[in-house]
DNA sequence: AAGTAAATGCAAAAGTTTTGCATTCGTATG
DNA sequence: CATACGAATGCAAAACTTTTGCATTTACTT
C-alpha cells in the first residue's frame, strides 16, 4: 500500500503534517466527512489542524481529485477507491451514513452519461430513507 | 392533474399561500433548489416569501416526504415523480446541474438497498464531472 | 362569525465558510 | 547543507447561512 506522502506526491501535493493528517483521517473512514468531522476527529486525537485549513486542504484535494464534493456544495470526503462507486445509504431517522461500493452500478452510471454527453470524474448515489435499525 | 392545494391537502398540510407559491417553484424546476434559490426565484416575480418561512416550509415538506434532503444536509428539492429516479449531472466546471430520469437505475438501486437492509424512500445520483460544452 | 392552533415575518443569535495578512515550513537551488 | 522562495498555516474578522424567540396574522373547526 503507498503512503501518505506517496499520495500526496503523486497528486503534486506538498508534504505537510496538516495534509497528512487529514487525509489518513479521509482514507480511514468509512463515510463522507464534513470540514467540520474532520477537524473535531482530528482535535479528539490531539492533532489540532485549524478548521480554517481543514478548508482549504480539503479545496486543495479537490483540485487534484483526491475527493470530491457534491452537487449542494457539501463535500464528500470519501476517497475515491479504484473504480469503486460510492452509495450512500443515508438513514433519515438516525442520521447516520453508510457507505457501499458497487461496481455495476458505476457502469451503468456511465452508460447514462455517455448517452446524456457528459463526462464524469467521480459518481456519488444517495440512497435516502430508513436503516435497518430505525424500520419498525 | 393534482392541483397545488389538493397535493397540500393530501399530505396534511395546511394551504397557505406562502406554501402553494414554494410547492409551485419546486414541482416547476427541473433541478434541486436551495432555499435560497427557492427565495430568488419567487423574488423575482415579486411573490416574496420570508426566506426564514422558506426554511421553515421546507423542513415541514420534508416531514410529510414531498421532497428530501441529501447527506449533507442540503435540500435536494425535486419533487418525487412518480417512480422516476433522479440522476444529477453536475458540472464541476460552470456549476451547471441537470437532471436525468432513469427508471433501470432505480431498480438496481432498490436491489443494493435490500441487500443493505435498507429501506429506501428516495434515491438521487449525481455524476460530477464536466457537461459537453466545458468539455474540450 | 369567533376561537384556536398553526404559520409567518422580523430581529437577532448561532453556526459555517471565506478572506486578508503575518508567520512558518517544505523544497529546489547553489 | 544553507539559503531563498513560494506555498501552507494560523489567527482574527468579515461574509454568509441557518436557527430561534416572539409578536402578529392566517386558515381551519365548530
Amino acid at each position: 500500500m503507498k503512503s501518505i506522502s506517496a499520495i500526496l506526491d503523486t497528486h503534486g501535493l506538498r508534504d505537510t503534517q496538516s495534509r497528512r493528517l487529514v487525509l489518513k483521517v479521509l482514507m480511514q473512514s468509512k463515510k463522507p466527512l464534513s470540514q467540520k468531522d474532520i477537524h473535531a476527529c482530528l482535535a479528539k486525537e490531539d492533532r489540532v489542524v485549524n478548521l480554517v485549513t481543514v478548508y482549504r486542504i480539503l479545496e486543495k484535494f479537490r483540485d487534484v481529485g483526491l475527493i470530491h464534493h457534491s452537487a449542494g456544495g457539501v463535500v464528500f470526503c470519501s476517497l475515491e477507491q479504484a473504480d469503486g462507486h460510492h452509495v450512500l445509504l443515508s438513514c433519515e431517522e438516525c442520521g447516520v451514513i453508510e457507505e457501499y461500493c458497487d461496481e455495476e452500478l458505476c457502469k451503468h452510471e456511465d452508460r447514462i452519461a455517455k448517452r446524456a454527453g457528459f463526462f464524469p470524474t467521480s459518481h456519488v448515489s444517495e440512497l435516502i430513507g430508513r436503516c435497518a435499525s430505525c424500520h419498525f
